[in-house]
DNA sequence: TAAATTCCGAACACATTGTTTGATAAAGGG
DNA sequence: CCCTTTATCAAACAATGTGTTCGGAATTTA
């Protein structure tokens, strides 16, 4: 059991918060190392000593993230929605997402940066791909390759955070659910 | 009848080409104006007298690439695919990809930029919200807000896109749309 | 041909990155 | 408690990119 310097944890954590302070504020793509430390107040030399570069420390605060989406009670109250479908991972994610919402709307925003979207939706796509494999081989989605279901989820769910972000008056976690559902799961035709 | 001066044209047709090239090379973000003028043999003054930075270069280039789509000629086959539910859009625009692959794949990829995403999907979106206003109109859509709905073509639409661009064998121009319009009309349940 | 416009390239101040230095401070182990 | 190890810091650094400015040269238009 080696535990971890507390200078070090310290440190990183300053680095964490400071970062998802900032992309609050001004988004991803426009913060410099130079705002992260000033923020953080942590030597320049000291970033540099725990993170290669920005990115790297925006994968560490969305490991962080996600931790707890891992380990989060899956809803096993299995409903009988939209004809027995019914995927896990959406409603712990929006919750998580309601009570950090400013983060999220930064995050989802204009002023995010490929690099977010990409490990975000990389994470999403692992959890999603797991569901979706489990019920095509229960014959209860469409014959079309998996790959394209996938996606297919991965971008309507994708398409709802983005849109419920946008709103003044927000939805709740469990009507964005049934949205995303409804929608996904049947389409938009009448 | 202001023609525009040719060593304009030329200059613009240079950079706008180099740009394109450099994407499909290197993706948007990676491209510094410095790589931009050096490829189109062009002055560092010159640039900046034709564009404020990077990213209004790029906007002349989809404003082009675009124009295209607005001209195009709508298929006015009224197919009744999918209960009479069609969009003009979209096979349109696969087609445009189709002939131009190396710089779609560029531009979905994981390589490309926000800025892009942000002015292809803003374009895109004029052009769906139309056609779903229409529809929505008609009855032929589900009563939820036209705006999920535009979010969800619009995301969907693009989904594929990036599906497409991943495969190593493509389906045809129309075998996408096909798909697109059974997955984001009906969804995916069997 | 003459006037207007555009191009060039060189130089500029400025910001950001990522590395290196050696001194200082704090932690952890015995 | 002392001593070794480790982390921090500030300062300076080269390297790269940005966006601006200048006067002179080249090209276009009329």
């Amino acid at each position: 059991m080696k535990s971890v310097d507390r200078r070090v944890q310290k440190t990183r954590a300053l680095l964490h918060e400071a970062l998802l302070d900032l992309i609050v504020e001004k988004g991803y793509e426009a913060i410099t190392v130079q705002d992260i430390i000033e923020r953080a107040n942590i030597g320049r030399s000291t970033f540099y000593f725990h993170f290669e570069d920005k990115e790297k420390l925006l994968r560490g605060c969305i490991d962080q993230l996600f931790h707890f989406l891992q380990i989060s009670p899956k809803s096993s109250s299995e409903e009988k929605l939209n004809g027995n479908i019914h995927f896990q991972f959406s409603l712990a994610m929006l919750q998580h997402v309601q009570s950090h919402r400013l983060i999220y709307t930064a995050v989802v925003g204009k002023q995010s940066g490929v690099v977010v979207l990409y490990h975000m939706k990389k994470m999403l796509k692992t959890v999603i791909s797991e569901e979706i494999d489990q019920l095509y081989e229960r014959d209860l989605l469409k014959k079309l390759p998996t790959g394209v279901l996938t996606a297919h989820i991965l971008g309507s769910f994708w398409t709802m955070l983005n849109w419920w972000m946008e709103q003044k008056t927000p939805y709740s976690a469990i009507q964005m659910d049934q949205m995303f559902h409804e929608i996904a799961l049947s389409g938009v035709r009448a």
